[in-house]
DNA sequence: CGTACTGTTGAATGGGTTCAAAGGGTGTGG
DNA sequence: CCACACCCTTTGAACCCATTCAACAGTACG
């Protein structure tokens, strides 16, 4: 087992090039050369325990960071003081892509789990991506894509009520574990009730209500953080307003 | 005054050169051969007339559209059906980075009065960028400052009241228009109270009062679609919630 | 083992929505 | 050029969903 690894104990460090997470951080099709470069300028596992933040609004932006293991939320703060929840962020996305227009941070991040990132250091990776035309095209493919997903986050605090916005949380979650190789339809959240109701643009008090709402309808199943989709069918439903209430997990 | 023109009528055509909007849509400092690459790729002045659709969501993505004259709004539609206004765009601002991710568009792109555009088609920029640094730079920037408007207006979804997000929303247009050259406090709205409710995540009903109250504070005036900002200071003290009211008008 | 935090649930309140009606402006066709 | 129709806007009144305030239970952590 033992005769993979080359030289000293230093390169226990892990490679992009046999990374799990590889084809989430980075394009498909890289040859071994592009490999070597992009392993020699990402640093992999900074470590953070529980409540550390990664970055803070404000701070100079130097890097992305990729979640390799644990969960990480971001948050924005009005001048005021309110905070939004922008997102959560697990294995395989990326972090600090609102840095980039200012070289500020935008957010912050903070891990809400003991957590590992992989750093990726942005005018390294700009000049990476002139020499690797897949790779700038991922760049931009990974800002569009966050661009997309905001946009649906608008729609729904624009337009859904509370157990809608539940529900298509629920379901969001459950096709990001699932596509990761976790059970759909049976896990444990990372944030609280709280965190939950900060980014869904609802109070703390009305998220527990519309969780336990579900539970009595028989849709879902809760105990504290561990959440089942019982009918995940009739969940999405609520969210699409369709009337078919069939149990396709997808 | 003709001297200036080349060759045949056909090179009336504006070029990005000579464009008043130059520096919102590229990044500066380009030397004259890199301009004359971008000016043979850059489609100008496609028009539409109030009511047109520039693209709609789920057309191929094939290219950026850049404001030049006139004013648009985009939106995205849920599966049943609800619609979101996602963002409204002005002279020199880019529409269509969402499409980028899926190679299809996300969103509805219409003109709310009769528009120009420029066109950029998505794969030759990518080329350009690879050549230009700058270039590339400069879009990573722009999708980057996308982001963050979207954040912002999550931020404004999620957390504030009716009448902290209609002022918001007229001190962000007050702010754009100024950045053009306009008049700051006096402009006339080019959608109508139902585009703004749906942008703000409220009904035209809620947006038509809100005004009415804000006017009989003596904030502002509105004559139908005629805004005139009497108070800005105050308007910002509402959204930033501090108590200073001093009528600084940025 | 106690203290503090997180989550649940109830009751009252309130901001925004819904339903409804009427006024004003705009554009088109006669 | 005028008349009519249609749409946009305003305003009122009743309603409702989410919030607020409050009390209590369960859990985590020192």
């Amino acid at each position: 087992m033992a005769d993979t690894i080359h030289f000293s104990p230093a390169s226990l460090k892990v490679s992009c090039s046999n990374c799990s997470l590889r084809e989430l951080c980075l394009p498909l099709g890289l040859n071994p050369d592009e490999m070597a470069q992009l392993d020699a300028v990402i640093r992999q596992s900074r470590k953070l325990k529980r409540g550390d933040h990664l970055f803070r609004s404000g701070e100079g932006f130097k890097s992305l960071f990729a979640v390799r293991t644990g969960f990480f939320k971001t948050t924005v703060a009005s001048q005021d003081g309110r905070e939004q929840v922008t997102g959560f962020h697990m294995s395989g996305e990326l972090m600090g892509l609102d840095g980039i227009s200012a070289n500020l941070h935008g957010c912050d991040a903070i891990a809400l789990e003991d957590s590992e990132v992989c750093e990726l250091p942005f005018t390294r990776m700009e000049e990476l991506s002139r020499d690797i035309p897949s790779l700038q095209r991922h760049f931009y493919r990974l800002m569009s894509r966050e661009i997309v997903r905001d946009q649906n986050v608008m729609l729904l605090l624009g337009n859904m009520k509370a157990e809608e916005r539940i529900a298509a949380f629920l379901l969001n979650l459950s096709q990001r574990l699932a596509s990761r190789g976790f059970a759909a339809n049976d896990f444990i959240l990372r944030m609280s009730r709280e965190e939950i109701g900060s980014f869904l643009g609802l109070k703390l008090e009305t998220v527990s209500r519309t969780l336990s709402k579900l539970q009595q309808q028989g849709w879902i199943k809760v105990d504290h953080k561990h959440i089942q989709l019982v009918q995940p069918g009739e969940l999405k439903a609520l969210v699409t307003g369709c009337a078919n209430a069939n149990t396709n997990p997808m």
